[in-house]
RNA sequence: GGCGCGGUAGCUCAGCCGGUUAGAGCGUAUGAUUCAUAAUCAUAAGGUCGGGAGUUCAAGUCUCCCCCGCGCUACCA
């Protein structure tokens, strides 16, 4: 192992919140591997922040009326308190909008001019001749090419998924002005990729570069190696590093030709990495350098494969242009997570939100963790389902794991009044690992040790799904150790067995309080609390546990004293992800309509007028005040309530056909006109006494006509 | 279109350089048990390893073709 560790994981970029998909890609297993590495006492830094440049947001900001700077600042403090609570803990939470990162970005780009690095190239761009401006990709509208879609950015096509450049637009227009673009000549400094294409390729496939062995490929994924491969394959282009945008960090003034231009995401967002561990280490009061400088500092970045060429080639080759800088020791980027059977989608709003999660379910991150972890798309594209977050938790975490821990607690207090027992450690017993097998206290121990080793071995290796696996494999032996010796049975013929048993099922339940801590940190924290031992400090207490099981040394001594017992985790029932499912499904509904509704205000269309009457034509009507008295629903009828009216001298029964705009409750009490000598009609089996009078516009939006409040009823209308 | 990664029990997923009867968790069935949030433990059933062909004494594991999912990327209107 390497003496010091810089962990990263992908800045979230601060347009949106994060859903679930984020958590299990990038988050979650770096959260993981870093706390297991601080409980390890490594020297660690895990360092994160906003993306908070380019041209998503000020589009976003122009469409709201707000200032780019208003958006990062709403979503960066979200996406910060968001991982705040579900348990992911940076040592720096960092945004590329501080002078520190927009410095270091600069510095980053001078360098790599003065290396030679960079080619300056002109190219044909699209330009606003109204605005006066060159137009990044997503300020560019037209029609997609694929799905005809009208809306469809430069970029990408949000209706059917479709990666476009702006010059697939079908009628280009501009954003800003909606004119039609024209193209235009713009030069740019493009990084020399085509020359780090040799050592890149010897550095994927052999872990070696400049004559040094820096890491195992066999240690990579095989589809971050894939995919890099597929690249190299292909032949490394010169890539642009800066473009013509008006929210990002600049290129430097002093630069010819530098006016109006700003560096590109790449030389952006992962030197934020940079930033954030300077900024760290200032805050510290320690050096930066040997985190990003020294040889024995093991760099990993957690990310999700979307972003795999650029953290496999060209971040390292904009590292090795730089100089001095040590590259990744492994990219373990993960799939995706689909969601109910679909991809998440922004756009769909199919997804689950992590700030309304830890909102609707307070008290509930370690199961959703849990879940995500059992569900992390390691290898290939996992799912999550409510449903399965609802088994996993209640049989799994509830049943298994609290189920045991609450077992041995109650056990010991019903026994020895919450004291651990004193133990004959030669007794034998049968083990929890083996039916078949007597076992001694050692060698339980002993057994404890290997699992935990073995669970440290596969976070090394960033196989967390089998790490948590052996987690659990630790409560289920647990529970059979129980369910083999059973003490409650025993107590009476040999209670020195008793304590034996008792006393091991603690050290196993200790055992799991440092263990859980990289899953399921607040867990582990009510394990600490309910075995009265102190909280964690990330002070190699998992290598401390480690050294006590192999001397045969018990955590938990004989006479300290238990906390009661608690429940550490409870069910989740049927209604609470029956809710969920509901919302979930709700929200892509609404979302769709508003898809499908209009996209720009037409102007309102009037209906022509009716052709002209007479007086005595109106005055043949019977219009009335009234007042609801009762509404309800009509069965098997979307549109239609059945209202109870007064008019004063008569009630009166009327459908009417309100339902989907006017819920029952909501128009009891209310005064109305009445259409009162209409002919009775009946409606779904109810006869009709008369016409409820309402206002429609355009839309088919209805709306009330009433005379003013506290008119009595039964009054006519002239 | 090209390239890459996947397609394994009802569900969610492991299976490294080819080698005894293909694994785990959940679910199901049966039995045991009652300390514990109707929890726990044991046993069993269940898969022609996407389809086809080939290499080999031997293939889920290698080669080729095809189908499906996902990602990256090209080009065209």
């Amino acid at each position: 192992m390497k003496k010091r560790y810089l962990v990263t994981s992908a800045l979230p970029y601060a347009n949106g919140p994060l859903h679930i998909g984020h958590l299990a890609g990038a988050y979650l297993p770096a959260d993981i591997y870093v706390r297991y590495l601080r409980l390890m006492g490594k020297d660690v830094v895990f360092v994160c922040g906003s993306d908070e440049h380019g041209a998503a947001i000020t589009v976003r900001a122009r469409k709201e009326g707000v200032t780019p700077r208003e958006i990062v600042d709403t979503y960066h403090a979200i996406i910060r308190d968001t991982f705040q609570k579900i348990g992911i803990e940076f040592d720096i939470y960092h945004r590329t909008s501080e002078a520190l990162h927009h410095e270091t970005s600069q510095d980053f780009f001078r360098e790599l001019l003065k290396n030679g690095q960079f080619e300056e190239k002109e190219s044909d761009q699209y330009y606003d001749e109204t605005a006066g401006q060159f137009l990044a990709d997503r300020y560019i509208i037209g029609t997609c090419p694929v799905c005809s879609n009208p809306d469809a950015y430069g970029d990408q096509c949000e209706r059917c998924g479709s990666t476009l450049s702006p010059t697939q637009l079908i009628n280009p227009r501009s954003t800003l002005s909606g004119a039609a673009p024209v193209m235009r000549p713009t030069t740019h400094w493009y990084l020399k990729l085509n020359e780090h294409e040799a050592w890149l390729r010897e550095w994927i496939n052999t872990g070696t570069a400049g004559g040094q062995t820096l890491h195992d490929p066999a240690d990579w994924k095989n589809h971050v190696i894939g995919q890099c491969n597929s690249w190299l394959e292909q032949g490394l282009q010169p890539r642009a590093m800066t473009r013509d945008l008006d929210w990002g960090v600049d290129v430097p003034a002093e630069i010819p030709h530098s006016a109006g231009k700003k560096l590109y995401v790449w030389l952006d967002a992962p030197i934020g990495y940079i930033s954030a561990t300077k900024q760290w280490a200032a805050d510290k009061g320690v050096a930066w350098e040997p985190y990003w400088k020294s040889d024995d500092t093991a760099l990993v970045h957690f990310i999700g494969k979307d972003n795999i060429v650029f953290h496999c080639l060209i971040f390292p080759a904009i590292l090795k242009a730089h100089g001095d800088f040590i590259l990744p020791v492994n990219v373990p980027a993960n799939q995706f997570m689909n969601l109910e059977g679909n991809k998440l989608s922004t756009s769909k709003n199919w997804a689950v939100w992590v700030h309304e999660y830890v909102a609707e379910l307070p008290g509930r991150e370690d199961e959703l963790r849990y879940n995500m972890i059992k569900n992390m798309p390691e290898q290939r594209d996992s799912e999550f389902t409510w449903k399965g977050f609802q088994e996993s938790t209640n049989t799994e975490l509830v049943n298994n794991l609290a189920g045991f821990v609450h077992r041995v607690m109650v056990l010991t207090h019903k026994n020895y009044g919450g004291i651990v027992p004193a133990v004959d450690q030669s007794r034998e017993f049968r083990s929890g690992w083996d039916a078949e097998q007597t076992g001694t206290y050692d060698q339980e121990l002993h057994q404890l040790h290997l699992k935990l080793s073995e669970m440290g071995r596969e976070i090394e290796h960033f196989n967390f799904r089998e790490a948590l696996r052996i987690l659990m494999e630790i409560s289920s032996a647990g529970n059979a150790l129980l369910q083999f010796n059973e003490p409650w049975k025993i107590v009476k013929d040999d209670p020195e067995l008793v304590k034996v048993v008792l006393n091991l099922g603690l050290q196993y339940v200790a055992v799991l309080s440092v263990a859980s801590r990289p899953f399921m940190p607040f867990a582990a924290a009510r394990l600490r609390t309910l075995l009265n031992l102190p909280a964690l400090q990330d002070r190699q207490e998992w290598l401390d546990l480690l050294n006590d099981l192999a001397e045969g040394n018990p955590v938990l001594r004989p006479n300290h004293a238990l906390n009661p017992a608690e429940h550490l985790f409870g069910r989740i029932p049927d209604e609470l992800i029956e809710a969920q499912v509901a919302k979930l499904q709700a929200a892509a509904a609404a979302k769709a309509a508003a898809a499908t509704a209009p996209a720009e205000p037409v102007a309102p269309r009037f209906e022509a007028l009716k052709e002209e009457i007479q007086y005595d034509d109106f005055a043949q009507l019977d219009i009335r005040t009234g007042t609801i008295l009762e509404a309800s629903k009509v069965e098997k009828a979307d549109k239609l309530l059945k209202l109870t009216v007064d008019l004063g001298f008569e009630q009166r029964t009327i459908v009417s056909g309100i339902a989907q705009h006017y819920a029952p409750e909501a128009v009891v009490g209310r005064q109305v006109l009445v259409l009162a000598n209409l002919a009775p009609r009946k409606m779904r089996g109810i006869e009709s006494q008369g016409m409820i009078l309402m206002a429609e516009d355009a839309e088919g939006r209805l709306s009330f006509v009433s005379p003013a409040e506290g008119w009595p009823n039964g009054w006519g209308v002239k």
